[in-house]
Parts: C-alpha cells; sequence; structure tokens
DNA sequence: ATACTCATGTAAGCTGTTACATGATTCT
DNA sequence: AGAATCATGTAACAGCTTACATGAGTAT
C-alpha cells in the first residue's frame, strides 16, 4: 500500500491535469526533472499499480486509431496525495555531483586542470539557467508552486555558477602569481 | 573495464590513504556523502571487481586475530585515477529534493502548510550547516580540494536555508495581510 | 516520401540500500 | 559484564535507465 516516490509524483501531476503517461512524462520533463526525474519504464508500470491499489481509475481514450488510456484520481487517490502533501516526514535529498566529486580529489592536479574544471562546473550551471529560462513561461502558468519553485532554480544555479567564477578568479590569480609573465 | 562512479571514488580513497573498505567508507561518511554516498553493499564487491580488472592489488593484513583486508592501486589503476581526473567529459550532476517537489504540487495547500514546508526545508539545510561545521577540522587536514568543497557546501546550504527565510517573510506578511488580527 | 509527434509498453541490466551474519578488540 | 568500535561480507530487494518494439496521425 505505501506509495512509491515516483507514484507520488504521477497522483500529483494527475491533479495538475495530465491524464496520460505520456502527458505525464512531457511535463516532468519540462519542470520536476530539474530535482525529481521520472522515465516511461517507471512511470507506466506505476500507473498500473497505482490503478490496482485503487488509487487512480483508467479508462481507454483513444483519439482516432491512436492508442490512449486516460487516468483520474480516485477518492482515495485523493487523499493519498493529500497525506503524502501535508505529512511532516523527513523530506529526502541528495545529491550526485561529480564536479564536487573531482574537485574534491583534485589536489595532486595541476592548477590548469583544476581551473579547466571549475570552467566545465561554471558552464554546467549556466546552461541549467538558459534551459530554465527556456521553460519559465510554462512555469507562469503553471501555477504558484510552479513559479516559486523555477525562481528557486534560477537563482541556485546562478549562485553556483558565481561560486564557481569566484573560485576561478582565485585560482588564476595565485598562479599568474606563481608563475608570472 | 569501464570504471564505474562509485570504482572512482574508491580508487581516489586508496589515493588519499584509505586503505581498507571500512576506512574507505569511514572518510565518505565524513566527506563526499554529501555529493556522493557509497554504502558497504558497494564497496566492498566493487574493491573485489577492481582487483579483477587489475585496478588495485589487495592483501591480507591482519590487526591481531582481527581480519583486514588492505589495498593499493596498481599502475593501471593510477592511470584510470588520474584519467577519471583530467578526462573531460560530461560531469554528473543529479538532485532529488522532496521538499522542492512538494512546494511545485503546493497549491492547493492552505498557506500555514506552505510555510510549514518552508520552514521544515530551512531547518533540513540549517542542520546540514551543523553538519558540515562538525567535520570542518578534518577537512583542513584532508587537503586543498577537501576543504574548497566543505566551503561551498557551508555557502550553498546557507544560500539555501536564507532563500527559504525570504520565502517565510513573503508568506507571512501576504498572509497576515489577507487575514489581519 | 519521410520525418516528427503522439502513444504505450517491456526486458535486460545496472545501481544502490537495508538488513543480516560473523567475530575480534577495546573502552567503560 | 557490556557496549562500542574495528572489520568483512552477502542476500534480498527496490529503483531506475536504456534500448527496443510497435503503430497511428500530422506536418513538410
Amino acid at each position: 500500500m505505501d506509495l512509491s516516490a515516483t507514484g507520488r509524483v504521477i497522483l500529483a501531476m494527475i491533479r495538475k491535469g495530465r491524464t496520460t503517461g505520456y502527458e505525464i512524462k512531457q511535463l516532468v520533463d519540462l519542470s520536476t526533472r530539474f530535482f525529481w526525474a521520472a522515465s516511461y519504464g517507471q512511470i507506466y508500470p506505476e500507473l498500473r499499480r497505482l490503478e490496482e491499489a485503487g488509487l487512480v481509475a483508467g479508462s481507454e481514450e483513444p483519439q482516432g486509431g491512436r492508442q490512449r488510456r486516460s487516468y483520474r484520481l480516485t477518492d482515495d487517490g485523493e487523499s493519498a496525495l493529500d497525506g503524502w502533501l501535508r505529512s511532516t516526514s523527513e523530506l529526502t535529498y541528495e545529491l550526485r555531483d561529480e564536479g564536487l566529486l573531482k574537485l574534491f580529489f583534485s589536489d595532486e592536479l595541476p592548477a590548469a586542470a583544476r581551473l579547466n574544471l571549475l570552467r566545465r562546473m561554471r558552464r554546467r550551471h549556466e546552461q541549467m539557467v538558459v534551459q530554465l529560462r527556456s521553460v519559465e513561461p510554462g512555469a507562469r502558468e503553471g501555477g504558484a508552486g510552479a513559479y516559486q519553485v523555477l525562481r528557486y532554480g534560477l537563482a541556485h544555479h546562478r549562485w553556483i555558477a558565481d561560486w564557481c567564477r569566484e573560485q576561478e578568479a582565485e585560482l588564476e590569480a595565485s598562479w599568474s602569481s606563481a608563475s608570472p609573465g
């Protein structure tokens, strides 16, 4: 009965009006993927599991000859979703950052390689800002929560990019003073 | 032959002087776990795989009657590690943040519940700052890279906590103006 | 024609966690 | 005597990605 993390995202996406696996995946890729990803390999089987558990109800709604299965929340699904949103249990927070990992182990690396690493990290986050900006119009229409989280993402990745730039500057300064010319 | 992510961490930890699975796990838990975790269930089997692949060489070095298996890097292991640290391939970056996820879906939630969520998010990051501070002395001795990453972590989680505080203040302001008294 | 989008799904495999099992040594 | 630490490992399971398979409708 216990609702998986991905199951919760699916319930919430259905409440947001995404009624098919395809539509759910689309919105995930435009929004939550930055802090909670999900693949077709999770979504389709999970929808069936949620249906078995009675949290959603599915119905075939083909468009022309095109197959299509649409889901709505049952009353149990509604309360399971609300239960999760209101629960005060520990909030999962997991990060995997290969840039920080390399930086952590970068002591034996020459300064040029460390500088290069910081630049690549910075570019990664600048790229995130670009992606988030391209998604901004949709987020505005997606509700207050969606827009608040988008603004967080923009500010967050800008902050990281700035941090990288600072570290680059420090490294460049100490480097040129160590080997001037 | 391709070196797994956890395999790289293990090689790097061995170069840092952690020669046993137990010691590697200890240092992971004090340092990289904040951006790259690893469990015994990964570490011990991976050490054996690395040995089979010829990247590390293990030897039994019991302390008294206490079992102990110590590893060193082979030449192949050294170059595999250097190859990873210097490679310019895409840097993995993955985040799973249940706080942001709930915030994203928080539109139907009453203001009190949203405020509560922001507070819990803030406390989570304030707690991270406390944990990172407790680890600071060790990071200072762990080398420049370790200390740089620790300072990043401190600043990063402080920034997030500040963001949460700002959002709390905004919400409180709009709330009390909407329902004064 | 052909490429793209809509649409659903599965199978194999990889990664990772949790819980368990074992036993010696050291600290209180 | 009992708890904590040192030390190694496995088995079961949960979670997730990738690649594949299929096919209809739509735009160029």
